[in-house]
DNA sequence: GGTACATAATTGACACGTCAATCAGTTGGC
DNA sequence: GCCAACTGATTGACGTGTCAATTATGTACC
């Protein structure tokens, strides 16, 4: 759309003004969606997006317990930054930590009763926003391409890059 | 993708996997690409995306200066937001605060010769992250794809929705 | 001109994230 | 057995974000 010489910038070069406002409505979209998801479960469940994430993987686990690192690993989390949460949820009493038996350096995070509940009512009316506000406002030809975005965009993350 | 009954769900239901799958797709991809920006950024600049964001609006600003309010409104944020963010670019010398002449409760923002700097030699490696990380990634046709897609979701956001 | 209301901006409290440092316990080599 | 290196997890410091409350002006209306 811009025009201007488009071989003459092969690679190596800055990206156009209308290259640079699709980026912006990518990322500035994304964040907007994430935000309002976030506040809704916030209103409705008094639930963060990390919390959600926690409880959803604690609630598929085993007995409904893990170790901190497994549980790291599921939801891709750095390690300080789970314990940090976990700390927090704890205060709150949505989860429980207890010293593993089978290393004594190592910790089990543990779900509780309250924090299943709170994951159970939290659950349905969060999934639903996510059909609202992201599946039902596109076509389904939309969803493939996000799809098709997504997954081209995080193959290319993986590689060395063209640097 | 999914199949099963395409007419059975017509809205007022739950996402399917395959649904579920695409958005977590979206959102942790975007979440990826902002995360990866930052980070080089961060270390090729010591400035924030959120410090970019705001050299970015004072640069283009008439005399580099702006009403505070004014510069929450360029940028999209919160007026608290802000305020916290420049009391911290303040400290970094990055921006100055001044009283303002026509509205005594109002704070004039003033880019420092630091924070020109700063802006000017974070810029072109930003751009070049941009288009390597987004830009390149994607063929021509993705890219319109993206943008159409973000586009629908905000105006999606933006209608009363079908709730 | 004074009271009521709106507006500009800041503040405090607290949740969230990242990084570097730390602590405790395990493991491998000798 | 013992020391070094590794690993699981936590901690502290600090930047970032949101919400509600606050401070200080401006403005309108009587």
């Amino acid at each position: 759309m811009t025009g201007s010489t488009p071989e003459g910038r092969r690679k190596r070069h800055l990206p156009t003004a209308d290259e640079l406002r699709l980026w912006r409505d990518y990322i500035e979209t994304a964040e907007i969606l994430r935000s309002e998801l976030a506040s809704r479960l916030q209103s409705e469940s008094s639930l963060s997006t990390g919390d959600y994430g926690v409880l959803l993987a604690l609630s598929e686990a085993r007995e409904r317990r893990m170790r901190s690192s497994e549980l790291a690993a599921a939801i891709g989390w750095e390690r300080s930054r789970l314990s940090h949460h976990l700390g927090r949820m704890e205060r709150r009493g949505l989860i429980r930590r207890e010293e593993c038996v089978t290393d004594s350096r190592g910790a089990e995070v543990v779900l509780t009763p309250t924090g299943a509940d709170a994951f159970r009512s939290a659950s349905i009316p969060h999934l639903r926003a996510i059909r609202e506000l992201f599946v039902d406002a596109l076509t389904p030809e939309q969803l493939v391409a996000a799809g098709e975005v997504a997954a081209t965009l995080r193959r290319h993350l993986g590689s060395p890059s063209g640097a």
